[in-house]
RNA sequence: GGGUCGUUAGCUCAAUCGGCAGAGCACCGGCCUUUUAAGCCGGGGGUCGAAGGUUCGAUUCCUUCACGACCCA
C-alpha cells in the first residue's frame, strides 16, 4: 500500500477519529438478520420490519443532514439511508466512512419514493475499516494485470467476473453429482509421487528432505486410478489438480483441474456416451439450448458428436495416406507441410505435430478423434480388428482437445513391452515418454479387468460453457510471468 | 522464441506533428434531510513503466530493458 498516497492519509485520519471517539473499527463479529437479496425478494413481508445486514460500503450519496449507502455483500446490494434525526450524535461517524468500508447496520425495511428498497438505519456499526482507495465505481477495473494479479480488486469491481467462478463451482458439483449419480466413487490419490506417468508432459520436480527422494508433481491420476480398479472399486474419478511444466498461453495454465475417471468392463465406447451425457446435462443447466456459443462461433449439439478416424481426417485434411508409411516417409511429408519436427522421434509424434497444426484448428464441431497411432499411446489396447493403432480417442470442441480416452490396456506382458518401448526412446532423447513403473505393472499382473478410461480438461469445458476468452479468466489465481 | 500493439493521477481514459500534462470518477473544503453515475461552488493530487541516447528543450523521436495484451512458431 502507498503510505505516502493522499487518500490513505485521510482514511487513516478517519480511522484515528473513530478510535478518539472509543470505536473499535475492527469489531469481532456481526449478527446479520438477512442478506440484501432477501431484503429485495422478501420486500413483501419485511416492510416496515426491523432488519439487519453487513456488507462493503460501494457509494456514498451525502447530503448533509442525511446519506445514502449502497452496500454490497456476496449476494446483492442495497441501499441505506441515514439521517441526523435518527441517529442524532451518532450521525457524526457517518462522516468518517469511506468507500470500501464494512460496515453492519440494523434499522426498518422501506422503500423510497422513487422505489427503492431502503434500510433507515437505526444504528450503525464499522466492522473494518478501509484504507486504500477501490478501482472507481462505473469503470470498474479492466487492465487484465490487475484484474488477474488482484483478483480481489477484479471481484469486488467486476461483478461478471464473480458469475463467472460461482458458475465454476456450480458446473464442477453438477459433474460432481453427474458422475456419483452413475455409481463413480470419488478418490484422492497422490500429488507428490516418486515417479510421473499416465501422459506425456514436462513434470515439477521436488525433493523430500527426510527421504532423501526426488518426487514429481503429477501429471495425470491415470496410473494410480487403475491401481483402485484393479483393487476391485469398479467405478472411480478424481477432480484435482495436475501439474505440467509447460508454457502458459490462452489454453494452458501450469496448475490446471483435471476429472479422471475409470469404469470396469467398460471400452472406449462408454467413454464416449460418458461425454455425450454429461454434456447434455451441462448444456441444459448452464446454457439452456442445444446450441453452443464460444467467442462468436456457434455449433449445434442437436446430432450428437461427430466421430473421425484419425488417419482418415489427417488424409482429408493433408491428402496424404499416412497409414503404413515408414518413419522417414512421415517425417519428409512433414517437412513438406513446413512442420517443426524437431526431437521428435517417432512417427506417432510426427505424426501428432501434424495433427495439431492443420486438423485441430478446424474441429469445431463436437467431434471425437478416434484411434491414434500406438506408439504414442501406450497405455491404451490395441484396437480391436485392426493394426498399428490403439482404441482411443480425443473430444475436441472448437479447436480445443477438452480430454482423451481409452480402451485401457490391462494385459500385463504386453504393457511391460510397451514400456520398454517408451525406455528406449528415452535413451535417444525424448523426454515426454511413459516411464516404467514396475509397482504398477506389478498391480496389473495380479489382474485388471477391462476398463474405459477418461481425462477432461475442466478448465477448458468451463471456458466453453461460460463463453470466456482465456484459462485465466476461469482460474482465480492464474499463473503470470 | 518471433511479430504487432500497449504502459500517462487511486481507477477509466484523453492530449502533445518535440515547447506550462488534462477530463470523468475517487479524494479534500463549503452548501445541502428521499438521493441513486445525487447536485452546486472551490481545491489538492503526476518520476507520463525503467534506464540510456539525440536535442536549447523529450511524456512525445531513437536504443535497450521490464511488464502486459493479441497473433504466430
Amino acid at each position: 500500500m502507498d503510505e505516502t498516497l493522499d487518500q490513505v492519509k485521510f482514511r487513516k485520519g478517519h480511522l484515528d477519529e473513530l478510535k478518539k471517539r472509543g470505536i473499535n473499527p475492527y469489531p469481532y463479529k456481526f449478527e446479520r438478520t438477512h442478506t440484501t437479496e432477501d431484503l429485495k425478494t422478501k420486500f413483501d413481508s419485511l416492510e416496515n420490519k426491523d432488519v439487519s445486514v453487513a456488507g462493503r460500503v460501494m457509494r456514498i450519496r451525502s447530503h448533509g443532514k442525511s446519506t445514502f449507502l449502497d452496500i454490497q455483500d456476496a449476494f446483492d446490494f442495497v441501499q441505506i439511508y441515514l439521517n441526523k434525526d435518527t441517529l442524532s450524535e451518532d450521525y457524526e461517524v457517518v462522516g468518517l466512512l469511506d468507500i470500501g468500508d464494512f460496515i453492519g447496520v440494523k434499522g426498518k425495511l422501506m422503500k423510497t419514493r422513487t422505489g427503492e428498497v431502503t434500510i433507515l438505519v437505526e444504528g450503525m456499526t464499522v466492522l473494518a475499516k478501509s484504507l486504500h482507495p477501490l478501482p472507481e465505481k462505473w469503470h470498474g477495473l479492466s487492465d487484465r494485470e490487475d484484474r488477474y494479479r488482484k483478483r480481489y480488486l477484479d471481484l469486488i469491481a467486476n461483478e461478471e467476473s464473480g458469475e463467472v467462478f460461482k458458475k465454476r463451482t456450480l458446473i464442477i458439483q453438477e459433474i460432481r453429482n453427474f458422475l456419483n449419480e452413475r455409481g463413480f466413487v470419488e478418490v484422492e490419490t497422490p500429488i507428490l509421487q516418486p515417479q510421473y506417468g499416465g501422459g506425456f508432459a514436462k513434470p515439477f520436480k521436488t525433493y523430500q528432505e527426510s527421504l532423501k527422494k526426488d518426487l514429481f508433481l503429477r501429471i495425470a491420476y491415470e496410473l494410480y486410478l487403475k491401481r483402485l480398479i484393479i483393487g476391485g472399486m469398479e467405478k472411480v474419478y478424481e477432480i484435482g489438480k495436475d501439474f505440467r511444466n509447460e508454457s502458459v498461453d490462452r489454453s494452458h495454465n501450469p496448475e490446471f483441474t483435471m476429472l479422471e475417471l475409470y469404469q470396469a468392463y467398460a471400452d472406449y465406447y462408454d467413454m464416449m456416451e460418458i461425454v455425450e451425457a454429461l454434456f447434455e446435462r451441462l448444456m441444459i443447466r448452464f446454457v439452456g439450448s442445444k446450441e453452443l456459443e464460444y467467442q462468436g462461433e456457434k455449433v449445434s449439439f442437436e446430432k450428437g458428436w461427430q466421430r473421425l478416424s484419425y488417419y482418415w481426417v489427417l488424409q482429408e485434411k493433408t491428402g496424404i495416406d499416412f497409414k503404413g508409411l515408414s518413419f522417414s516417409e512421415i517425417k519428409k511429408q512433414a517437412k513438406k507441410l513446413n512442420i517443426d519436427i524437431d526431437g521428435l522421434y517417432t512417427s506417432g509424434k510426427v505424426l501428432d505435430a501434424i495433427f495439431s497444426e492443420v486438423v485441430e484448428p478446424t474441429i469445431d464441431k463436437p467431434t471425437f478423434i478416434m484411434d491414434y497411432p500406438k506408439d504414442i499411446s501406450p497405455l491404451a489396447k490395441d484396437k480391436r480388428d485392426e493394426e498399428g493403432v490403439v482404441e482411443r480417442f480425443e473430444p475436441f470442441l472448437f479447436g480445443m482437445e477438452i480430454g482423451n480416452a481409452y480402451s485401457e490396456l490391462n494385459d500385463p506382458i504386453e504393457q511391460r513391452k510397451r514400456f520398454e518401448g517408451q525406455s528406449k526412446l528415452r535413451e535417444k532423447g525424448d523426454l515426454e515418454t511413459e516411464s516404467l513403473d514396475e509397482d504398477f505393472l506389478t498391480a496389473m499382473s495380479y489382474g485388471m479387468p477391462p476398463t474405459g478410461g477418461l481425462g477432461l480438461g475442466i478448465d477448458r469445458i468451463i471456458m466453453i460453457l461460460l463463453n470466456q476468452p482465456s484459462i485465466r479468466d476461469v482460474i482465480l489465481f492464474p499463473q503470470l510471468k
